[in-house]
DNA sequence: CAGCCGTTATGATAATTTATCATAACGGCA
DNA sequence: TGCCGTTATGATAAATTATCATAACGGCTG
């Protein structure tokens, strides 16, 4: 019996950032890619770009600097904004991660 | 900007408890019905049913005893083997909320 | 300088999941 | 014997989620 858990923010009842959606974040940072990061997340690129848009619109902030065209077909690339929410959210679940495990060998 | 977890144990990657199924428990307990637990919870009767049965036959464990007819329509009430999981997976969600709302507090 | 290529962007549709409806059976009691 | 509120369950509807299809973009190559 494993234990799991998910962390999210919300903002009027909508969600706004989560465990998934900051890995989403990462995953286009390091990919330089909507598509990339939808592909290494096993995820259509169409969910992934609108998940990316309902943060965006939900925090009233600019998460992701895209272009279109060009030689490599254009790419994507995290503001300071998202660097900061996910180097921030990444600690966080990190540390309920380690405490959570902890309780439940504790507990169960 | 607030803070929401969820919290739930896994068999073969099948969910057997979370904390909704937890409070489903306790209320079927308390109100001494399914049908009072379900209109308790804001949740249909169907619902809570089945969520019960999933729990059982993913764990292997009878964990809500009913019976039908008589003089009050039927009832449920919780098996020790319940009473034993919603104490102990009650104590280890409050004990991971108080954890996530201070992390929260410390890094936003 | 026309066409190619991989990407962003988005409407439309399909698939899956979840919730609701409808109905039968139960059994104590007036 | 009939009534009532409950359990039980198949069938359907609604909502959510994922996938398909297609247009536009623009640097680069031949």
């Amino acid at each position: 019996m494993q234990p799991k858990f998910n962390l999210w923010l919300e903002i009027e009842g909508e969600v706004v950032l989560s465990i998934w959606r900051v890995e989403l974040l990462r995953a286009i940072g390091e990919t330089g890619s909507i598509s990339g990061a939808a592909a290494r997340l096993h995820v259509h690129y169409r969910t992934a770009w609108q998940k990316i848009h309902e943060m965006e619109s939900r925090l009233g902030v600019k998460l992701v600097e895209t272009q279109t065209g060009g030689r490599r077909g254009g790419g994507a690339s995290l503001t300071p904004a998202a660097l900061d929410y996910v180097a921030k959210f990444t600690r966080y679940a990190a540390e309920v991660e380690q405490v959570a495990n902890k309780l439940h060998q504790d507990i169960f």
